[in-house]
RNA sequence: GGGCAAGUGGCGGAAUUGGUAUACGCGCUGGUCUUAGAAACCAGUGCCGCAAGGCUUAAGAGUUCGAGUCUCUUCUUGCCCA
């Protein structure tokens, strides 16, 4: 047999299917999309993996008929472009676009079904022109704001840092320790549809369980109540928000954010003073707070129990409370609040239980906060937690001291980066301090190219003849807003985008957006299964309110998340990392340098990293195996859902595989009939046409690893007939049919195929006769519950054929003769039970 | 600490409305071919046992004619939130 030049191959019908595109007039739409990549130089095993799934269900429904929208683009604003720019001393739009045609170049080689005339780069004044308008009326309906916060700002980097960024209260790049700092920021106002967002979720039926419930978590819905507590001696009061009003007797002092208005009282205290300044180097994240060892500041105030007469309790300001939460202040109650019960154990103070599980421990270790009964607390005693909160909170509003609320702990998208490769927020401030957005006949604001990178903070500030303007219809003088947006708010619409990538006038042509939204299959990774999918969920929203017509309230009807491409990594013995292609094996987890054969130590399979070099390259695979085999490998060894191990053995046997489908087309293509048996012929089709209909199942299951393992049994099959009396031209029709499902794995090679076949509609699904699937099933035969044959029978059998079988000749016979049946319990086309006694 | 998943051969994994456990692939063993190796092809491959047969889905219990699948307890791992 010849051996098959892939690369030849492959060149050849990437060029075709440069041309063919997946769009199907009488058919109905399909919109199939993969998240886009960050344009970072090189495409890594993980983009192999996404588009690669992504392409099957692509052409999958183009082969079924339907009109398939498959676009592709760059997510390419972002910070790497900045930092390889400093390193490299090329400008970020030129690094930008040099990785962005290597990609593309790579994608192509991977024989993906992309349009690519729908191409679009966040980066473009093209796009970003567009992103400047949604902002514009985002703003006008109220959906964007400018507040004061207080951010995780990295001293050195000197810039905000996303709690993300954030490890250990250190910035990830700067390892600084992160300070937090009260800034200026624009916002989207995302909380205004909390309740939406929350609900709509329920809608998603084509979404996993486990991103909708992380997403249900992150928005994090729930009820508590405002509270206000005089304080003694003074005419004022504290408000204070709390999730568990249940506990107000166990209550046994207040903590108070050093941000809180209070702190007037305090601001010539040097002790204060010097306690504020620490809290502000703590982060603002949950974790930091809850990591950090819990420090209070303690004033000479007592505030009044509400509801215990003549009970006093201590007022702190407390670094474990922040501002932007709830009232910014809250009252603790050690026994049932962790953070509390630190506070108190580090100050002494008193730890009242007032929630019992039964067990009313005098000397708690840590704080309780499960369910139980009310204990000490008057009429709340003998009800349970929830029952408890209602009735406390009835209390609470009929004393006119505070009312139930209902809080989320999702905050507002705080979309401000002081940075240059991002797309210009179109707001001016003129000199009396006005804000104002740009008019949109000014757009796109245009990033200036002329900046210095090397200089520290951000470039745009820097940069006099781009920040200083004037305000077009006044004449006034001005200042830009120099800060950038958020690079998550262009990846939050460019599937808006897909849909008319052209479109002039606006940011899409609604006739698109209303034939082609929403997206029917979204395909991605888990890792995005909360910030990008609810920022986007958002956008449809928001963009529904500025454009009533539009009306898109969810953007991804299915969704799909894929797992991660693993590979063990390897250091050297001074701790080095080392590329795969550094080392080699000995025998079973043992390896060695190749240059000096220096002993080399294994680490466990971990999602590809560059900073561990447990990477493969994927053209290099390609350029080795063929994009077919890698496609074919990366599709085979787990189900997509799940990560993988890449497996450099497998994915040669995953050419070599690919070697057999061609011997086999070939010897079919050359064979010469040698008789025809037709009852044979008729096994042979049915057993073919079982196989196609299983595989179709299982690719609309997602379970491509299943269709693999279909696949190779059915090649077994084939290839164990050919030689007998099945008639060239049904093993010709056959074998067409098994290329045409093998196109959206492997397309190269199945239309190759397909051609020396002489096929003449190569793109379309084969059909299968329903009355021409096998007829015979296996069917189990127990005794007592335990198999004891199998036995082949026609489909539907009656209970009494069964019995003829197995008591004329079943393995199963001994099992039952001279014994009493006193049950039988049979399932149609699957087994029957025995129940015998002596 | 809380929430959610998941634990099946030497490995990746099939078996999802409770009905043949270990499909398919990798690896391994033996053989054919070859000067040799590679490739290709053929056969075998959960465990115990010469065999008949028995045992086996993290561990233990339960429901059922029948449990990898359902319920409970325990252990382990992963992910998310802290």
């Amino acid at each position: 047999m010849e051996r098959i030049s892939f690369q030849a191959i492959e060149k050849k019908w990437q060029n075709k299917f440069a041309k063919e595109k997946l769009y199907n007039d009488k058919g109905k739409k399909f919109y199939c999309l993969e998240m886009f990549p960050y344009p970072s130089g090189k495409i890594h095993m993980g983009h192999v993996r996404n588009y690669t799934i992504g392409d099957v269900v692509a052409r999958y429904k183009y082969l079924n008929g339907f009109n398939v929208l498959h676009p592709m683009g760059w997510d390419s604003f972002g910070l790497p472009a900045e930092n390889a720019s400093k390193l490299n001393n090329l400008h970020p739009k030129d690094w930008t676009k040099k990785n962005i045609k290597i990609m593309k170049e790579q994608l192509k080689m991977l024989g993906l079904s992309i349009d690519w005339d729908l191409e679009i780069s966040t980066c473009d004044e093209d796009y970003y022109k567009h992103q400047q308008e949604l902002f514009i009326d985002f703003y006008n309906q109220g959906l964007v704001s400018r507040k004061e916060t207080y951010v995780n700002w990295d001293p050195v980097e000197k810039t905000v840092l996303a709690n993300e960024q954030v490890i250990n209260g250190r910035g990830w790049r700067s390892n600084a320790i992160v300070e937090r700092k009260k800034l200026s920021q624009w916002f989207f106002n995302i909380t205004k549809f909390s309740e939406e967002l929350l609900n709509d979720l329920e809608e998603l039926d084509g979404w996993p369980e486990k991103v909708k419930l992380m997403q249900k978590n992150w928005i994090g819905k729930s009820f508590g109540c405002e509270l206000e507590f005089k304080i003694a001696g003074m005419n004022q009061k504290i408000k204070v928000f709390t999730t568990r009003p249940d506990t107000i007797f166990g209550a046994s002092f207040l903590a108070l954010s050093t941000d809180h208005p209070l702190k007037k009282l305090f601001e010539k205290n040097p002790e204060f003073h010097s306690f504020k300044k620490k809290c502000d180097k703590t982060g603002t994240t949950e974790e930091a707070l809850a990591n950090a060892e819990k420090e209070g500041f303690k004033t000479n105030l007592l505030a009044e129990h509400p509801f215990i007469n003549n009970k006093k309790i201590p007022i702190y300001f407390a670094n474990f409370v922040l501002m932007d939460y709830g009232a910014g202040a809250i009252f603790g109650c050690p026994a049932h609040d962790q953070r509390d019960f630190d506070f108190a154990t580090k100050y002494n103070l008193e730890i009242k239980q007032v929630v019992s599980n039964g067990v009313n421990n005098q000397d708690l270790k840590e704080a309780y906060t499960g369910d139980g009964k009310l204990i000490n607390s008057e009429f709340l005693n003998g009800l349970n937690v929830n029952e408890a909160k209602i009735t406390i909170i009835k209390n609470i509003e009929n004393k006119g001291i505070g009312k139930k609320k209902t809080l989320f702990r999702l905050k507002d998208w705080g979309v401000s980066r002081q940075r240059y490769w991002g797309c210009p927020i179109p707001v001016i401030y003129l000199e009396d301090g006005s804000v104002h957005t740009v008019d949109k006949s000014e757009l796109p604001i245009k990033l200036p190219e002329d900046i210095d990178l090397n200089s520290n903070g951000n470039p745009l500030d820097n940069h006099p003849t781009w920040k200083n303007t004037i305000q077009k219809k006044t004449g006034k003088k001005a200042i830009r807003e120099t800060d950038t947006l958020d690079t998550f708010v262009d990846s939050s619409w460019y599937f808006l985008r897909f849909c008319s990538p052209n479109h002039r006038s606006s940011p899409f042509d609604q006739k698109k957006i209303k034939y082609w939204m929403p997206i029917d299959q979204y395909i991605g990774g888990i890792e995005h299964a909360i910030l990008h999918l609810l920022y986007s969920r958002f956008f449809s929203k928001a963009i529904s309110k500025c454009h009533k017509n539009v009306g898109i309230s969810e953007p991804f009807k299915n969704l799909f998340t894929q797992g991660m491409v693993c590979h063990e990594s390897y250091r050297d013995e001074l701790g080095n990392w080392l590329y795969p292609s550094e080392v080699e094996k000995l025998e079973e987890n043992k390896y060695q340098k190749k240059i000096d054969k220096s002993k080399v130590i294994v680490g466990p399979p971990e999602s590809m990293s560059k900073s561990k070099k447990n990477t493969i390259d994927p053209e290099t695979m390609i350029n080795q195996y063929g994009a077919d085999a890698v496609r074919w490998f990366i599709l085979s060894d787990s189900p997509p859902e799940k990560d993988v191990q890449w497996s450099d053995v497998g994915v040669a046997s995953a050419n070599k595989f690919l070697q057999k489908i061609w011997n086999l087309n070939i010897s079919i293509i050359q064979k010469k009939d040698n008789g025809s048996d037709k009852n044979l012929e008729k096994k042979f089709n049915e057993e073919i046409n079982s196989y196609i209909s299983k595989i179709d199942k299982s690719i609309q299951k997602f379970r491509f690893n299943v269709s693999v393992a279909l696949f190779y049994e059915l090649y077994n099959f084939i290839n164990r007939s050919v030689n007998l009396n099945v008639s060239v031209k049904i093993l010709k029709d056959n074998i067409e049919n098994i290329m045409k499902l093998m196109i959206p794995f492997i397309p190269h090679l199945a239309r190759e195929c397909l051609d020396l076949l002489k096929c003449k509609n190569p793109n379309k699904w084969p059909t299968i006769d329903i009355n021409s699937v096998i007829k015979k099933v296996k069917f189990a035969v127990q005794v007592n519950g335990k198999t004891r044959d199998v036995i082949s029978v026609e489909k539907n059998s009656k209970e009494d054929d069964i019995n003829q079988i197995v008591l004329r000749n079943s393995k199963a016979k001994k099992y039952i003769k001279n014994k009493k049946i006193t049950k039988t319990i049979f399932v149609k086309d699957k087994i029957i039970n025995y129940i015998v006694s002596n």
